[in-house]
DNA sequence: TTCTGTGAAATAGTTCACAGCG
DNA sequence: CGCTGTGAACTATTTCACAGAA
């Protein structure tokens, strides 16, 4: 263990996280949890390092920093780390999520299970065309925008996930942020401007194509021409 | 356009730029676009930096880096970027794209017509279930898996995207790439192995709301509490 | 021996600050 | 003037490499 210091304040570690490095914990936890449901008590870095194609001295203190810590020559509980790492990200309770916007994009993602199988129930979703709300859509009716806050009280919703016509995306996020939302996930192409103590994450399909693409051209132009070249894995087979 | 060079080594611009850099070029162009949109002639790098919300000297060492030139005292011509842009990230012809799996994900993107909007035209979908296969989704007859090597040649298919099951994500990689498909957007959780020559990005949608969910924690957790917001409905005690 | 935890080196990426062009 | 283009400083992140615990 690292030397204990008793004049510092207990351990907020959260504090310290960086982003690349939360950005690496769902990964993480998602590897770990493939290892617990096959009965693995523990991994090494290297292991983990091979399951998400993260270098493992990056593993090692990125779990150092969360103050997650292992056994030298066995390696990481599985379970342990599965914890602490719920625990971080704040998915040892479920977040109810309400989707804005009941068109196509919506619709897909009313149905997609996926959001509720990990711990982000579709609790609402709400459009302000008419002619949409009362309609059924997953297993949710949809309501009108303007019972937003009712709801979210209601239901006990943390979450937005913004589904709507980018020209709209400002005007929902101000009104979600006025229903007393500071969680949202924007699939708009337009980014959103909130108050500070708002966190917005901003994901758009199209761009994902986009980046797509510039790789898929850069990868035709580096003809090479032998065969078959580059087999990159970094796996740091090193000295 | 750039001074073509006889002598020098052919010095793809492409070659240098980081994937820091990538990652904003969709972000450049959409506020580009937008200006354009409002016949903005030319633009600053501090001008783009208010959009893009990018560091104004991040913006100019992006554009350089792309020998994308600006006018001093003046700014950059919207169009002229615009089109250097879409060139260097492929975008000066469309796309067309397969989905893989007829699921709710699936039928969702299918319908989504943001893909389209933007270049990425859905030309076919696909999946092994057989109650599936023939019926109509978006504007598209849903074909059989097994088809897929006849929809990529015919239809000029070029970009995949994989929205089914986690657990078969590998298995419709492998498939994509015997097909002869080079660029692949995964929906699934479950990261697939891909040969070196083939650009696969990942976009696990629950994980963006476990990283949503960690920044709403840390904020949460500093508490100010000086005067105004701070929902309190979130606090811990859970379903 | 195996594998963690971590200084220290190496790389990557950002931002400042300013010379100099139009 | 205003604004680009870029050396140089700075900050962040990754990776090496190894002492030492189990």
């Amino acid at each position: 263990m690292a030397p204990p210091d008793e004049q510092l304040p207990p351990k907020a570690a959260t504090e310290r996280v960086s982003a690349a490095t939360v950005g690496r914990l769902p990964e993480y936890l998602r590897a770990l949890m493939e290892l617990a449901a096959n009965d693995e008590a523990s991994v090494s870095s290297d292991g983990l390092s091979v399951l998400t194609n993260v270098n493992s001295a990056t593993v090692r203190r990125d779990l150092a920093t969360l103050d997650i810590t292992g056994t030298r020559g066995l390696g990481y509980d599985v379970k342990y780390v599965v914890h602490e790492i719920s625990l971080v990200l704040g998915l040892s309770q479920e977040w109810a999520v309400v989707i804005v916007g009941a068109g196509n994009l919506g619709r897909a993602l009313a149905n997609y299970q996926g959001f509720a199988s990990r711990g982000f129930p579709v609790r609402a979703i709400v459009d302000i065309d008419p002619s949409l709300v009362g309609t059924t859509m997953g297993d949710q009716v949809v309501s009108h925008l303007d019972d937003l806050e009712t709801i979210v009280d209601g239901k006990d919703v943390s979450v937005a996930v913004i589904a709507t016509p980018a020209a709209n995306a400002q005007a929902v996020a101000d009104r979600l942020v006025d229903a007393g939302l500071s969680s949202i996930l924007n699939f708009t192409a337009t980014p959103v401007v909130v108050p500070a103590h708002v966190q917005v994450r901003q994901v758009d399909l199209a761009t994902e194509l986009q980046i797509l693409s510039f790789y898929h051209q850069r990868t035709s132009a580096a003809v090479g021409g032998t065969g078959v070249p580059l087999v990159d894995r970094s796996t740091g087979s090193g000295t």
